[in-house]
DNA sequence: CTGACATACGTACCATGATACGGAGTCAAG
DNA sequence: CTTGACTCCGTATCATGGTACGTATGTCAG
């Protein structure tokens, strides 16, 4: 059962068959070569092992690009164990600072529902007051100041 | 100084012109007419106010479908403030989801790096290994079952 | 052999939140 | 009265991670 149709991958993998073809397109699987006369792509166990590999990796954070680039490394004799770490390590500060940010949001949340009486007119409302011009809370800018061209 | 060109509005508001125009489409901001003879929408101070409003609310997490919600409430003389606090109580709900799902990974990461060795051969490192098919580990079901027609 | 599925492939579309571009019109300073 | 900066408007593009559609072709069970 190690070869197969790749609707029969996608099942296996618990997958779209649009979803591998979509890994396909963006270089994440490997298509396999078409028959030389008629028929259908076979699919090769790879191909599960390989979709669920990045299925794991999308439950640790990491984007399809950065998923990629761990296929590659898997795929280079020269990769070191520590190539792999360094690159978990720096996931896991990207996921402290969501967290920080997440955790500062939470707190402000949780400041303004306390703040608000809860019943009675919007102009009473301390969360509708928060969102007005706070004055003072400078926003992030977001938005581009420089030209690159 | 509260009636300017839309120019003046993005730069008063701390975005780009493209983002009021962004908003105006999408409702979020409704676009002054145009002046009968010639010339240039004029923006009241209202705009920047929206603006400011829109960015709070993006700071707390609100897409900006949800800031339209809140800003049709605000527009509500029937508005109550227990409706705004039921959506800050909803949000502060969702943030705390994300922070357990983050918490989760942030674990996972830990504990994969902790158990690497941190160098020598790939197939000794167990971050591929809990890469490659766990066994064990369900994946969440990301992908559609059933259709929808 | 035939009808019901499955596959192959290219393309379009979804949501999200913008940013960029091109051409025409307008305004204001010098 | 010219020139540079700004506005107007529609449309296109970006990144992310897929989903959907249409048409042609292939496979297999009955």
């Amino acid at each position: 059962m190690s070869e197969m149709t790749i609707g029969k991958a996608a099942r296996a993998a618990g997958v779209g068959v649009e979803t591998i073809r979509f890994y396909e397109r963006n270089g994440l699987i490997e298509q396999p070569p078409k028959p030389a006369f008629g028929g259908f792509r076979v699919y090769p166990a790879e191909t599960v092992r390989r979709v669920r590999f990045i299925r794991q990796g999308q439950e640790l954070g990491f984007s399809l690009r950065q998923i990629a680039e761990l296929l590659s490394l898997k795929a280079d004799p020269a990769t070191d164990c520590s190539d792999v770490r360094r690159r978990a390590q720096a996931k896991l500060e990207e996921v402290d600072e969501k967290l920080a940010r997440l955790t500062g949001i939470r707190a402000a949340l949780e400041e303004l529902i306390a703040a608000c009486p809860g019943r009675g007119a919007l102009r009473a409302c301390s969360i509708m007051g928060a969102l007005e011009g706070a004055e003072g809370a400078p926003m992030s800018p977001r938005h581009k100041v420089e030209k690159t061209r």
